[in-house]
DNA sequence: GGGGACGTGCTAAAAAACTAGCACCTCTCG
DNA sequence: CGAGAGGTGCTAGTTTTTTAGCACGTCCCC
């Protein structure tokens, strides 16, 4: 059975955590920085704390503040929420995601970019040979 | 300034979209069937009237019941949900990202579905020029 | 035609999420 | 040393989410 990795957390406590993976490792203050509509300082430590009562997130201290991050490891939590998105927008389909990815920030797509992709490409058939 | 659609759902609605989403359009027992822990059949169909309160889903009759669908395309919806997906664990890199794809589901990705990747970045290549 | 299966709308209440504020701790630097 | 700036833990309260149940409508078919 799928299980999505950080299915169950509530609104902002999904923000959070995005916030976390997208920082790497995060103190109160600069998720609060990042947060939509900003809740109290305060209110934002409480969430870090419940997060780390879910053990979603860990800390360690930094001189007198804590430095949050996140206890399952970036890569897995890429997996999960590719995994997701397949699942949810692409009927799991790769080609179709690629696809979109593609189309979708053309501006943002250099041609050494698509190159770089090519060879990507290139290389998995070899391996799959 | 991005806005991340859908970035502002509760927990359950935000499963209930995702289950819209995967399958097109969806009764209150389709929802259901689907939702983890799934909560009794009058809540659900309680979340949906509140989601469609809220514009993030609208319904058609079929005889006697109610078949949802998302008021946003899904179009729309992938882009967003890949917006937030690069930001949040790709750092705005669609390499790294695609390279995460491919190395993710190695069995699922036939030779033949590398050859249309391949293609497409050609193509994208062609364009771009 | 009428009973059952399966719909719906609505309401009220339990549970969870979210928040602010207070008391206290810990560094920094004049 | 001894404020002050900026940490933390906790607790209590509000708000939002999530839920079940009831009253009623509609379709099907025996």
């Amino acid at each position: 059975m799928i299980e999505t990795l950080h299915g169950d957390l509530s609104r902002r406590e999904r923000q959070i955590m995005d916030i976390v993976y997208q920082l790497g490792s995060a103190t109160a203050a600069d998720v609060r920085a990042r947060l939509p509509e900003a809740p109290s300082y305060s209110a934002v430590r409480a969430m870090l704390r419940v997060l780390e009562d879910k053990d979603h997130v860990e800390h360690r201290k930094d001189g007198p503040r804590y430095v949050y991050q996140a206890t399952v490891p970036v890569e897995a939590a890429r997996r999960s929420a590719i995994n997701r998105l397949l699942r949810t927008f692409f009927d799991d389909s790769l080609e179709d995601a690629v696809a979109t990815l593609l189309d979708h920030r053309p501006s943002k797509v250099s041609t050494e970019e698509l190159d770089r992709l090519a060879d990507m490409i290139e290389q998995a058939k070899q391996e799959s040979r």
